[in-house]
DNA sequence: CAATAGTCTATTAAAAGAATAGGTAAAGTA
DNA sequence: TACTTTACCTATTCTTTTAATAGACTATTG
C-alpha cells in the first residue's frame, strides 16, 4: 500500500515538475494547492533534496525546484525513497535485499517465486514511468474529457 | 508489503494444500513444522475457514483440512483475505473501491492511472497463481537443484 | 465423563504512519 | 545592519496497524 507520505510526494513532484524552468515554487503554495499538511511536506520536500531530487533556495523568491530533468524521474525513484523497497518481501528486492530469518531454503521457496514476479512487473513499470511521461498522460485524459464534454455541448 | 499475517496464511496453506486428500492436520503440527506462532496461527486459520477454504474438525484426530482443491485456490484470494485489497491505493481497487478524499478529478489523475497499471499486473499474477501451481513450482526447483548436485558429485 | 482439539473474545506490546511544534539558519531587502 | 522571508532540522505526539498472547468456551471421540 502506498503511503501518504509517497502519495504527497508524488503530487509535489509532479507539480514541481509541471514548473519546470519557471523558477522556484514556496512550499506553502504547494501545500495549499495540493491540500498537503505543510509540515509534513516539508520534511519530504527535505528528503527529496538530500537526495539530490529536488533544490531549494531561501529567503525571499525562494522556494522548491527540480534538480534533475522530469523525463529523468521515474515514480519508482520516489517511492522507493519516501517508502522503501517495492519488493513485497525483502528476500525479493534488487535494492534492499534481506534474507526471511525462517526460511528454510530460499531456491524452492514458492511464495518467494511468486512475490519475485509481482516485484518484477511492479518494478518495470514504476521505473519505468517517469513525471514527463506522467505529465503528458494527464494533460491527454483532460483534454479529452474536455472534448467529449464539447462534443456533447 | 505483505505482512506477517499474510505469509504465514500462504505457507499454511501450501502446507495443507500438499497433505490435500490425506485427512487433518493438527495446528500445533503445522505451526511447529513452518514456525509460526500458534495462537496467531490459529487466528490466521478460522479466517481462511469462516470464507470456506478451509474446513476443520474437533476433538482426537480433528485438525485442518482444505475446504477446496489446491488447484482452485489463488494466492491473490488468500492475500485478499488476510492483508486486503491488492490494490496500492484504494481509487483503483476493482474489489475494495473507496474514492480518495482530496482528489479533485479522479479521471485526470496521472497517480491513479499509473497505480492502476500496477494493481492490473499484480492481480493478474496472483490471482493467475493457484496453491497446485505453486507446489509444482517449488517440487521443480527442489528436484533442479538436487539434480544439479547430483551431476557434480 | 475425560481427553483432545478447534473456537472465540479480549488484551497487550511494539512498530509504523501521519502529523505537529518550535526553534535555527540562510538569503535577500530596506 | 536590522528585518523579513523562507527553507532547515530535531524532537515529540497522536493514531492506527501489526503481531502476538491469554484464557475461557465448545464440540468430538473413545
Amino acid at each position: 500500500m502506498l503511503s501518504m507520505k509517497a502519495k504527497y510526494g508524488l503530487r509535489a513532484m509532479l507539480f514541481l515538475a509541471r514548473a519546470y524552468g519557471q523558477g522556484p515554487t514556496l512550499i506553502s503554495e504547494l501545500a495549499e494547492k495540493e491540500a498537503i499538511p505543510k509540515k509534513f511536506l516539508e520534511l519530504i520536500l527535505l528528503e527529496l533534496r538530500n537526495k539530490g531530487y529536488l533544490h531549494s533556495k531561501k529567503g525571499k523568491g525562494g522556494g522548491y525546484y527540480m534538480g534533475r530533468p522530469p523525463h529523468s524521474i521515474s515514480f519508482g525513484e520516489i517511492i522507493r525513497i519516501l517508502d522503501g523497497p517495492l519488493a513485497p518481501i525483502p528476500c525479493v528486492s534488487l535494492t534492499a535485499y534481506r534474507r526471511c530469518p525462517d526460511c528454510p531454503d530460499e531456491k524452492t521457496c514458492g511464495i518467494r517465486v511468486v512475490m519475485k514476479e509481482v516485484r518484477d512487473a511492479t518494478a518495470k513499470i514504476l521505473d519505468g514511468t517517469t513525471l514527463a511521461d506522467v505529465l503528458v498522460r494527464s494533460d491527454h485524459l483532460l483534454s479529452s474529457t474536455q472534448e467529449a464534454l464539447t462534443y456533447h455541448i
